[in-house]
DNA sequence: ATCGTGTATCGTCGTTATACGATAAGCTTT
DNA sequence: AAAGCTTATCGTATAACGACGATACACGAT
């Protein structure tokens, strides 16, 4: 199969990329747990998840690649925060792409057919 | 692999899986060329992406499933239309799930420890 | 230096996603 | 009935994902 990713705009790209950093429950869950805590987690996330380890440190690291969580070593664990400022990024870029989708209807009429 | 999705709490289920229909840059070019035109595309889907006809019906597929789309099939071709309501919920939702995640901090001061 | 603890990475396996050609199905028009 | 157009589905091949055990790595404590 060739990647076809490539093939669309940027803008699109970075969406979809970002969704799919969302697109499984076990990576909602952890942001969760991060933000429960209110402060960095410097372990215990593991013990949160009905996963093994491997594949917790597997899904953090995706949460990283996609810039939503920072991690850094902290001694004889590692800390792991979430960056508010990504998050909050990310959710205004989907809110603004679905108002491109569906602009606010000035007479309140929608103009769909189906 | 055991699918271990149902670990988790639905509400974190419903919204990796409405992240997962929008993690495709095809997807989300379908959802665009939906909107642009106002109405209902019966049709002209496959002509505006760089993608085989079949993996287009693919992706308007996903999109119906996960709700985003509604289509009907109107005399020779189909006609898909976006669901502005459920756009809008899904928006809701993530920003609300994010809300969640960054509570609007109350002195200005971020607690991060990193 | 050794042990224990906690994390990351490697290798692997099964599943799902992506992409497409080929084909079927449905409707219009001839 | 046959031809033509459009979309859906089937079959299939490759890639990516999800999950885990095993192992390596880093550090603090002994």
């Amino acid at each position: 199969m060739q990647n076809k990713t490539d093939l669309f705009p940027d803008r699109l790209a970075d969406l979809a990329a970002q969704a799919k950093a969302l697109s499984h429950p076990a990576r909602l869950a952890i942001l969760q747990t991060l933000a429960q805590r209110g402060t960095c987690i410097c372990g215990e996330v593991v013990d949160v998840l009905p996963l093994a380890q491997a594949t917790v440190s597997q899904h953090l690291r995706t949460l990283r690649d996609a810039g939503l969580v920072r991690g850094e070593i902290e001694g004889p664990s590692t800390c792991y925060c979430l960056d508010d400022d990504a998050l909050r990024t990310l959710a205004d870029d989907f809110g603004a792409f679905v108002n491109t989708l569906t602009p606010d209807i000035p007479n309140g009429i929608e103009p769909d057919c189906c």
